[in-house]
DNA sequence: TTATTATATAGATAATTATAAATATGATTA
DNA sequence: TAATCATATTTATAATTATCTATATAATAA
């Protein structure tokens, strides 16, 4: 992993949007054809494209084409990947890149709190 | 809840920023002043503001100004409830939103795998 | 009270993003 | 083979984002 920040910082932007959520949402529940994708949104056609596009580039989800459709499915490792990424970055550990600086110096040392 | 989709893709957009996921990382271990933070980056004072003011609207971050120092943590409540909006969503459930449509139904059927 | 420190806001700008229309590609069907 | 269908790409555009400089505000220290 050459930079593990900028790597979820992508995979979160594929998540900052509201019908990409959605997407994901439907896909939970199993494979699904990007036309029946389509046809539950009020876009355009490349508009989806575009989307998908952002979801199977970071990994998020898997397409698969069979003739001329495409089938997605979620990637359960990247799924997976994003739990335990939000799980490590929000408790407390060892190896936080915190500890790499030293606290309360402001102004020598006056930011300390009362 | 009046939209949840529109209200966890402002949370993960938040999340999308490189600076930002290393001050989430740098909070978990801890309260953490504005200028000691900023002494971590390579970025002006307004741009950390800015970063900051983004993390505590969408509510993952706590702001406490005691005097003239800002004091950031996280906000446990919303990284718990992302773990769970992610785990929810990219889990088989009864009530997903892909059961308010029919699949399979492009080209009358066709797009059925074979 | 004046200087300094910590933070926020305003304004400008370059880069990125979301979207649609138009078009292209490639598969399927008649 | 011609027409149709599913999807992708290109182009244009409007909106948003990240960043900086300059400035403002408010607290603290001298």
């Amino acid at each position: 992993m050459e930079n593990k920040y900028a790597d979820f910082a992508l995979l979160f932007k594929a998540l900052s949007d509201e019908t990409r959520l959605k997407i994901i949402d439907m896909l939970s529940c199993g494979e699904l054809c990007a036309c029946d994708i389509l046809k539950f949104f009020n876009i355009t056609q490349p508009t989806l494209s575009y989307h998908m596009k952002i979801l199977t580039k970071c990994g998020i989800v898997n397409a698969n084409r069979q003739g001329a459709w495409m089938y997605y499915t979620l990637n359960e490792k990247t799924v997976k990947e994003i739990s335990e990424y939000w799980s490590k970055s929000t408790s407390n550990k060892e190896d936080c890149i915190c500890h790499e600086y030293e606290r309360n110096t402001c102004s020598e040392g006056n930011c300390k709190k009362p």
